[in-house]
DNA sequence: ATGTCC
């Protein structure tokens, strides 16, 4: 893979072959994938070949080999000439997100033993590892349905959470245009019993502090301040997601031909947008987005409950924004206004100052960009930035070095956990082996991403926070 | 990420 460098954080993949544009990594020499275990530089240039794509096919500094795309990814296609969707461009776990809420509370005002007592019952109260359980009991599979047509704001309708929830969600807490009926019977099996739980894997609920602030009038309109104690929670889809993606890659795999698609990784099966096949996916993973929304919602409720009983303050939603998710937006391309539909794999929307699609006490100072980084690492607040590339899109996170085998070899739950705890962050499980996989060793360093998604002009640094408990899926 | 293969 030939890369030019442009600038320190921009490199170029020329057009060669089918592809239809450049690709364009957003990195510093150092965060460049190792081409020796991690294909997904190939993967940049695969997805230029898509039909509709416009711009370039992006990468983000924390880009890794993923299903088809690279996770990092981001590409755009024209919706009214032809643009493709693929399911491949959002990923498995649909609409994996981050969910932030800021309490009115400082760090030096959370001593033990109520530190402690928060931590055990964020643990106790946090549905968490492989197929074990969720915050919400759903009646049937009626009342899953309104879940996918209503995400959060059906939660919140229900009584689960409060009207900040909503305004501070991305799309107002659900996106409109979701088909319910276009997840299958197994998909709304698997979605009944986890609404409101964690999963696993790189999926946290985490006790952080604001350890530092780049942008005081930024940080104010996000609600956040130097000291102050915060909940972070990264979760997705489930079960759920995870049919959806699986039903849909089937339909568009066996329909591709009838469109004349050729594409060079069977992974990146795509349909039109505007195909029976595109429509029938993207509705249904809208249906999937808000079932992520609602999952986040009801965890969020339940932190909140343990939050007030253990230190009688309340935990306000700072944001709540997708990294996972295709997503028919309005971008200028050459000039002219186009409706695109545009992909984000492991990459978070990062809408600007200004933008129309911000509420109204957002508009001055851009969406909260929400980064998790790992276990025992910080996390990032991040906003967007004028006229920056890539759609308004930036990184997502840390980004996976080590695959989960060699990463649980470094290290022994156990031992990992000790570590952890030495250093001042109480450690909630699920499993040892789970632990040991999500090692810190076992990502990218999650600030020199950061350092190059703004370098690259991607997005401009809000607060940086640290995690002092964690409640690993 | 995922009832890590219906």
């Amino acid at each position: 893979m030939k890369l030019v460098q442009e600038s320190d954080y921009r490199f170029r993949i020329d057009r060669d072959g089918e592809m239809r544009v450049p690709g364009v990594v957003f990195a510093s020499r150092a965060l460049l994938p190792d081409p020796a275990g991690d294909k997904s530089l190939e993967q940049v240039a695969n997805v230029a070949t898509l039909p509709g794509v416009v711009g370039a096919s992006y990468a983000m500094p924390d880009v890794h080999w993923g299903y088809g795309f690279p996770i990092g990814g981001v590409a755009a296609t024209d919706v009214a000439t032809g643009g493709v969707v693929s399911p491949g461009g959002v990923g498995f776990d649909i609409s994996c997100g981050v969910r932030l809420l800021a309490a009115d509370l400082d760090r030096q005002d959370l001593a033990e033993p109520a530190l402690r007592a928060l931590m055990d019952g964020l643990g106790a109260a946090t549905p968490r590892g492989m197929n074990r359980g969720a915050v919400w009991a759903l009646r049937d599979a009626r009342q899953l349905r309104e879940v996918l047509a209503g995400g959060a704001r059906y939660a919140v309708q229900q009584g689960h959470g409060v009207q900040r929830d909503l305004d501070r969600c991305e799309d107002g807490g659900a996106v409109a245009d979701a088909d319910p009926g276009q997840a299958s019977e197994r998909a709304v099996q698997r979605g009944l019993g986890q609404v409101g739980s964690l999963g696993s894997g790189n999926h946290f609920l985490e006790v952080q502090v604001v350890d530092r602030v780049y942008d005081e009038p930024a940080a104010e309109a996000f609600g956040l301040r130097a000291g102050q104690v915060c909940v972070m929670i990264h979760c997705g889809s489930r079960g759920l997601g995870h049919q959806i993606c699986t039903d849909h890659v089937r339909v568009i795999e066996r329909a591709m031909h009838r469109f004349g698609i050729s594409v060079p990784d069977r992974q990146l099966a795509c349909a039109p947008v505007s195909s029976p096949e595109g429509q029938a996916y993207l509705g249904a993973m809208a249906a999937a987005a808000n079932y992520a929304r609602a999952n986040r919602q009801l965890l969020a409720v339940a932190a909140r409950r343990v939050f007030g009983r253990v230190t009688g303050r309340e935990l306000a939603l700072v944001y709540d924004i997708s990294h996972n998710l295709a997503k028919i937006e309005t971008h200028e391309v050459a000039g002219l206004p186009r409706r695109l539909c545009v992909h984000r794999k492991g990459a978070t929307r990062a809408l600007p100052p200004g933008h129309p699609d911000l509420p109204a006490d957002l508009r001055g100072a851009g969406q909260p960009v929400l980064i998790p980084g790992t276990m025992g690492t910080a996390s990032y607040v991040l906003t967007g930035r004028p006229g920056a590339p890539a759609f308004a899109s930036t990184c997502h996170g840390a980004g996976r070095a080590l695959s989960r085998h060699r990463a649980a070899k470094t290290v022994h739950g156990k031992e990992l956990r000790e570590r952890l705890e030495a250093e001042g962050i109480m450690v909630r499980g699920a499993s040892w082996r789970g632990l040991a996989e999500e090692t810190p060793e076992a990502y990218k360093d999650v600030d020199t991403v950061v350092d190059a998604a703004q370098g690259a002009g991607l997005c401009v640094r809000v607060a940086r926070l640290v995690p002092i408990g964690v409640v690993k899926g």
